[in-house]
Order: C-alpha cells, then structure tokens, then sequence
DNA sequence: TAAAATCTATAATATAATTATATAGATTAA
DNA sequence: TTAATCTATATAATTATATTATAGATTTTA
C-alpha cells in the first residue's frame, strides 16, 4: 500500500519546477542534484508528465524543462494518478474482468470508496499550495 | 500503491468467518475453498490476526477459527493497517528517520493526510456493515 | 491410547514489480 | 560543428509479494 519512488519523485520534481518557474527551462541534472534522485531515473519519470502535458521540453544546449502550466491549475492527484497508473487500490476497481469474483464481491465496494477518498484529499493540493508551504518551511522531500 | 492481497485475502478471511459466525469454528480449509484462496497462505495471514485477538483457534479434531469479538467491532481499517503494517503511504511518515531529507520536506505532509483520508474511511466501516451488505448482494471476492 | 484432523512454525521457492543504470541516438543553440 | 542537453530502449539489480513445502504440535473421539 505504500506509494511507488515514481509518483514521489515526480511530485518532487514537478515541485522543484514550480520552485524555480520563474527561471528558463530548467537541467534535469540540476533537479537532480538538489532532490538526490539519480539523472536517469528522472529522464523516465518525465516521459509521462510530458505525454500529459505538465511539461514542456527544449533540446540542445540551454535546453531543459518547464512546467507547461502554472502550479496552481496542477493537483497532487493527478501527479499520483498519472504515475501510479490509475486511481485505485485494486486491480478489479478499474478491471472488473480481471476478477471472476467481481460480480458478486462485497469487499471490492470498500476499497473503491477508501481510494476514493485518498484522491479527494489529494485531489485539493495544487503545486500551488506545496509552494506556500515550502515558502514558510523548507525544500522538498520524500 | 494497490492493497497487498494480505490484506485483501485478510478481510475476506474475517468476513467469511463473520458470515459463519453463529456455527462453532470454522476449517482454514472450507475457508480457503469458499474464497479461493490456498490454505497455506491463509495459515500465514491469519497468524497476526490471531495475535492481535481478531481471532481464536481450536486446536484437533472438530477444531478450527472463530472470530474472537462480534463484527460489529472490527473495523476494516484496523484489519488493513495490522496486515499492511502501518497506515502510511510512505515510510517516512512513521519513521522520519528513515530518510535525512524529512525534516525539510514539504511533501511528506500530504502523503499524510493521504493516508488520513483513507483510514477515516475504512476505519469507518466494520465487519457488520460488510454483512448487512453481503446479504443483500452476494458474496466476497477480491 | 492411538489415530486422524486440525492448527502452528519455519523455510524455501517462484514470480513479479520496482528501482536504477547503461548505451546509443536525436536535436539544436552557439 | 561541437557540446549540451533531451529521448528512447534495453538491461540489470534489488526488493516485495505470493505461494508452496516440510515437519511438528495439539487434542478430540473412537
């Protein structure tokens, strides 16, 4: 049940984006650097949240990455659901088919509304709200 | 960030037992058939629920589990939080200490609430609830 | 009291998912 | 045209999950 290094770490680097919005586009080596996460690593987390268009990329030299949104229109949620590859906490909540029990299972109900209500919570965090925080407190994290 | 199937197979496991709870204890074995789940490893996931006093076991002959409290007393959030081991979505939450970068996060806060959000929900729901619903619909399943 | 049914404990294996790294290539500003 | 950067794909390492196997302990009942 814990949360996979891909949806964390890309919060992290959609954070540290935001962070530096103002700024050109930004190195992956330098995101790198300050969140300590490994250069290739990142190179496969931003494939998706490019496809999605949370960034924008320049190649060449003065290259690198921008958010193409601002931090207040990008929720926690979706970062998490993107990464995570769906919102919910069970195979059978989005694939009843992948089941054969589905049909008559008491249990399944549950775990949908648990998900749920993880997504609604996450779902009312923007970037934009990290970044008042990280304005009053520190850097970025887990 | 799916549900292990320990606890899945977990909550079916005292579900099940639920919806035998008049008669005396149940085999692992008739269990295991009704669920569809191997025997040996519902041996395994029922070991902390018997610590944790969910459950009692009769040992011999005409021996088998019984729950050891009515369901109306057993919540799913305190079945999944014993066999996922903590109700975090991250490690850091209940062991800051597990990353140096903890204490100037800004992310592990949501992570939290997360988690939050999602208990309130399970923890919300027992055994009983699962019954009533179990007799008006079917039976259990994922 | 012995046999059979059951639970208990631990170990071993198999499978899959996650995380991370490596290699080679494409693009483009200067 | 070179060097900095992003892009794509493949591979390897690690860890977690799920399952099965083996041997043992307990206890009812015939």
């Amino acid at each position: 049940m814990k949360l996979s290094t891909r949806s964390r770490y890309g919060t992290r680097l959609l954070l540290d984006m935001a962070q530096n919005y103002q700024g050109g586009p930004l190195h992956l080596t330098s995101i790198a650097n300050r969140q300590g996460i490994s250069v290739k690593y990142l190179e496969q987390i931003i494939i998706p949240l490019k496809k999605a268009n949370y960034v924008k990329s320049v190649r060449g030299p003065k290259g690198g990455h921008v958010l193409a949104r601002p931090p207040e229109e990008i929720t926690v949620g979706e970062i998490v659901a993107l990464l995570e590859d769906g919102v919910s906490l069970v195979e059978c909540s989005e694939r009843p088919e992948s089941c054969h029990r589905s049909e008559n299972c008491v249990t399944r109900h549950i775990w949908r509304e648990a998900a749920a209500a993880m997504f609604a919570k996450l779902n009312s965090i923007t970037l934009a709200d990290l970044l008042k925080i990280s304005e009053t407190e520190g850097g970025a994290g887990a």
